[in-house]
DNA sequence: ACGGATTATGCAACTAGTTGCACAAGGACT
DNA sequence: AGTCCTTGTGCAACTAGTTGCATAATCCGT
């Protein structure tokens, strides 16, 4: 149950349409957590109507035309609320190493090309996220919110270094080893 | 979809019933892909109609009996298939991170004991991992299916090591850090 | 041998997330 | 002026995973 959370994250740091939401879902919220412009629409009319967030006055709202939220005080107070609010991790579920562990079964064949592709995708976002820590981290900055969005950063640039050096071990690893069954 | 294909991977592994899968998946294979018992019963359930794996002739399968899976020819074939073939990497979601973010926007009021919770969880999945590396892969052991159920575990490792370093940090930058809003 | 806990199996309803499509408005090409 | 492409908004159906409960068999102490 975080989507609406996220969204009530984004709209504080700036109103947005369900769009421009979108866009910034694509970037920097998305990167840790992902949404679709479906389910963030359908979001923003549960949020509107729980009285989260509204439209802002602006341009009549009509089909085909761009509506912008705000967060209202019980909004704001509802993320409070959930982010000081205990919470269990979510049981990890990742598809490669499930995919490795059955090669143990069935044999590598085929397993190899993928795992290569995986390694180039991670070295691209850990580039992307290495150019975003240059943009907005320069050594100065360090009020108290810069230092927890950095702190959120390098957690990224930390887990794609390792997905990085781990996909370079795997495929060693596969380089001496015997073709299986 | 790999729920079905993390079921036939520990069936291979070990012919089971819906039960003793469901151990498996608390311990080991669940490290990387969950699944509760309902899950589980639901997917053999449908790879038997499927084909892919047959009950073993024993007790006759009454309610409330145990029935042992076995996995058949197709279900192999599909498994190797499905290993094969190349896969995007699922979009991320963190709600840790996600609570961060949030909070450099309302404040980090009541976090930091949800953190050191973490931490502490983290620290204890370690120490497990650890204790299985040392159990079940000792130097000399290095079949290729151990290399690769090794790599797998690796990574576990190195997740869990990163999470508590990364937890660590958080909670020092907490310890001088104004209150913030 | 009986009543209560534990083990083992399973159904049904719900929630979150994904996919596919529809449609309106506005610019752009011709 | 018409059609075509892109942008922005949205509904509906589907899939995967979770929660809550039901039920049968077995084990265990008294």
């Amino acid at each position: 149950m975080s989507l609406p959370h996220a969204i009530l994250t984004a709209l504080l740091e700036r109103p947005s349409s369900g769009l421009e939401l979108t866009r910034r879902f694509d970037r920097s919220i998305g990167y840790f957590w992902s949404a679709t412009h479906q389910q963030i629409y359908r979001e923003l009319a549960r949020l509107e109507a729980g009285g989260y967030i509204r439209t802002l006055p602006a341009e009549q709202p009509a089909r085909g035309q761009r509506k912008s939220y705000e967060v209202l005080p019980a909004g704001r107070a509802e993320l409070a609320r959930w982010t000081a609010a205990s919470q269990d991790p979510k049981p990890q579920r990742d598809v490669l190493l499930l995919r490795l562990r059955a090669a143990a079964v069935v044999g590598t064949a085929g397993l190899e090309a993928d795992l290569r592709r995986h390694l180039e995708l991670h070295r691209r976002q850990l580039a992307e996220y290495e150019e975003i820590e240059r943009r907005d981290f320069p050594p100065g900055k360090d009020a108290p919110e810069d230092r927890l969005r950095h702190l959120v950063l390098r957690a990224g640039i930390d887990l794609e270094t390792f997905w990085t050096r781990w996909l370079s071990d795997a495929l060693e690893e596969f380089g001496d080893l015997p073709r299986l069954p």
